[in-house]
DNA sequence: GTCTATAACTTGATAGAC
DNA sequence: GTCTATCAAGTTATAGAC
């Protein structure tokens, strides 16, 4: 049974994502989960400790599948394949809050905000690390890394329209599909 | 000499990438440009009236690209090379406003968002209909060519980050990378 | 925990003097 | 065209009854 706060916050990432986090409001939000908007404050603090949690649980997932890909010992190639499946794992499993996650982060109020763009930051580095072995070892063309780094992380932000409820299959053809696309595109021709 | 409605309308769309549309006011933008929020007045209708004219105005210059590539002539392989120039161009050129674009539209009213949708719906068909021949022609690899079309779509979505002024080198360099990987991973391996 | 009432403030936009 | 003054509506959040 799902608690009435866990239901604000799933509502609150719908809403989020789709009127953008400044133009959703309180009593938005309290219709959804048929209260008044003061009643919310019952069950939270204030309008961006959602935004904070929605943000800062993502970044979580992110981190923790960057930790087990890290220890995994593969080759940068696997390592790739690998991170290509965790954003469409968590773009798939959880979609409004990864579109809030990706858009919204710029509202968060400091030390909020200083401390996901370092999160970020450092995600982005330990994600460049890897490209670069590849690169260095021959197995990726020779391209600039922040260029290709980019251009993987950019490339999964319109999964959410892709979504359906349990639609297993089409969830391993379109991990096939976009890791064709990229893994290929960064091998080099040898 | 730039009129000061052209200086509003630039100055509008450096603002709404910082804070998004929403939280954008009309007093941080009159700010801006040293007037008063009532005089912006003199010179727009509506706050809406300056979203307007970004996402229209990107609109245009993507249809009209595509209207030239069409008429080209080219195989789909160079089609598509021309359309990631076209995209890359666009996004370099114009980043603040490519930014309000992609993110910002949501929060047009109706009609307007109903025709802005309608035209993107059709340059994506346009663009996927390209992707298609490519694919029936087997220099593509077989991939949902809809997968194959939002990868591309989004991949140049962090391009904004990479501006600096007159870095025409950089630009050259990073439209060959960028195509190197998107096109060599749309490309079959025969 | 949910409600009504309301405080304290910000929003887009207009009226009218200069 | 720009200003001051202002409006009507909407914002997050709190106080206190039940």
């Amino acid at each position: 049974m799902k608690t009435k706060k866990q239901v604000i916050f799933e509502e609150a990432a719908k809403l989020f994502q789709e009127k953008g986090y400044s133009a959703a409001s309180m009593r938005d939000l309290a219709d959804r989960v048929n209260l008044k908007a003061s009643s919310l404050y019952s069950h939270i603090k204030a309008k961006e400790e959602i935004l904070q949690k929605i943000c800062f649980d993502n970044a979580s997932h992110f981190t923790q599948g960057m930790d087990t890909v890290e220890k995994s010992g593969q080759s940068p190639e696997e390592k790739v394949r690998a991170l290509l499946r965790l954003h469409l794992e968590i773009a798939l499993d959880d979609p409004t809050s990864i579109t809030v996650f990706n858009d919204e982060w710029k509202h968060l109020e400091e030390p909020h905000l200083t401390r996901f763009l370092n999160l970020r930051r450092d995600y982005e580095n330990r994600f460049r690390t890897i490209i670069q072995e590849g690169i260095a070892s021959g197995v990726f063309r020779s391209v600039d890394p922040t260029v290709a780094l980019f251009t993987l992380l950019s490339s999964l932000r319109w999964i959410h329209y892709w979504h359906r409820p349990s639609r297993k299959i089409d969830r391993e053809a379109l991990l096939r599909d976009v890791t064709a696309i990229l893994l290929n595109g960064l091998r080099s021709g040898k």
